[in-house]
DNA sequence: GAATCCATGTAATTGGTTACATGATTCA
DNA sequence: TGAATCATGTAACCAATTACATGGATTC
């Protein structure tokens, strides 16, 4: 009926899969978002307003007495059919900044002995990451071992997501062992 | 002499990195960083010309007779002190954004017959990129063998940064075979 | 009584992309 | 002759962070 859609933006399709799931109040959408795609509340709640305004999500007040009132937000049936017919369209080509890669980059500049201790601190952060990721994938399979069988539960891609996350660190951590070895045999 | 340095931002750490290296051009600096750190021409020019202002690099024009003029930028004393010192220094957190992994969120919207295709594109797309590395590394291996094993040499973490790259690529190979292996039980 | 969590926003600034603007040289 | 590469920038816009602003409820 309004303007023809423009393509919306990561955030605004990861905030409607959010609530795809189950409804949330912005609040909820920011802690949930926190590991995966992160997003400050400044960001969050003027999407929120935008994707209403575009009729693609509607809120509800909801009046709490132990806690401060929150605002539901719920996909539209319009939001769903955008969200269904963006996913499998072409990605954009994917989005990496890391401090501590562009440091390894000139890191030909410091000596052998503060690289690896660079490398100890990264191993130290990846192990933080992998005691997360791990839990998670825990809890899922302790409380709902069935839905990890059923592409058509929401589950079956979260456990997936937070494996391939497993993955990844348990790689990088590999490739952080591998250069520290390489290191020491510079160190005196 | 000039106001107290407030910290420079991670592109601007990334072309003081290529700098040290070697002097290039604007045009050269954006070649560099496609593959590693994408930046637009319209963002490195800038950032520059704001490094020069700082006294962190230095630039002087090239006469050219069978290509356009150009200028050279070289890394001045100050400026690779400026990089050396943030070498090391606690890392923001990484920032990742892929719209492959926000659809695969909300995968379970859609048949898995759709989301094998999804996982198989993802797969294409894998392979160019795994091609690319794999030429990246034989060219170093082919041409500076010795540097490899030498820290102090910018080819040494170059190369180490490639293979990073190329252990990567593999594991979310292997996670998107493992996931079309678990879709395809689930196609009729 | 202080810290933390729940809860919702706005304003200012920085980071990054898209689009615009120009022009020489080389290669097919 | 037309496309691709080399070369340098600016303007407008979108994306994201930082800082600001407020306040009730819970937990230590």
């Amino acid at each position: 009926m309004a303007g023809p859609d423009k393509k919306l933006n990561n955030l605004s399709y990861q905030v409607l899969g959010v609530l795809a799931r189950k409804p949330r109040s912005g609040y909820d959408i920011v802690k949930q978002l926190e590991h995966f795609r992160p997003a400050k509340t400044s960001q969050v709640y003027p999407t929120l307003a935008k994707l209403e305004g575009a009729g693609l999500v509607a809120s509800h007040d909801v009046t709490q007495t132990s806690r401060p009132n929150k605002r539901l937000y719920t996909v539209t049936e319009q939001g769903q059919l955008e969200l269904i017919a963006w996913i499998g369209t072409e990605p954009d080509v994917p989005y990496n900044r890391d401090d501590f890669l562009t440091m390894v980059y000139s890191a030909w500049l410091k000596s052998p002995e503060q690289v690896v201790v660079m490398f100890e601190e990264r191993l130290k952060a990846l192990d933080r990451v992998l005691d997360h990721v791990q839990t998670a994938l825990a809890v899922i399979l302790a409380d709902f071992p069935e839905s990890l069988s059923d592409p058509s539960n929401w589950r079956f891609y979260r456990y997936n997501l937070q494996h391939r996350r497993l993955l990844q660190v348990q790689t990088e951590q590999t490739w952080c062992r591998a250069m520290i070895f390489q290191l020491q045999k510079h160190i005196s």
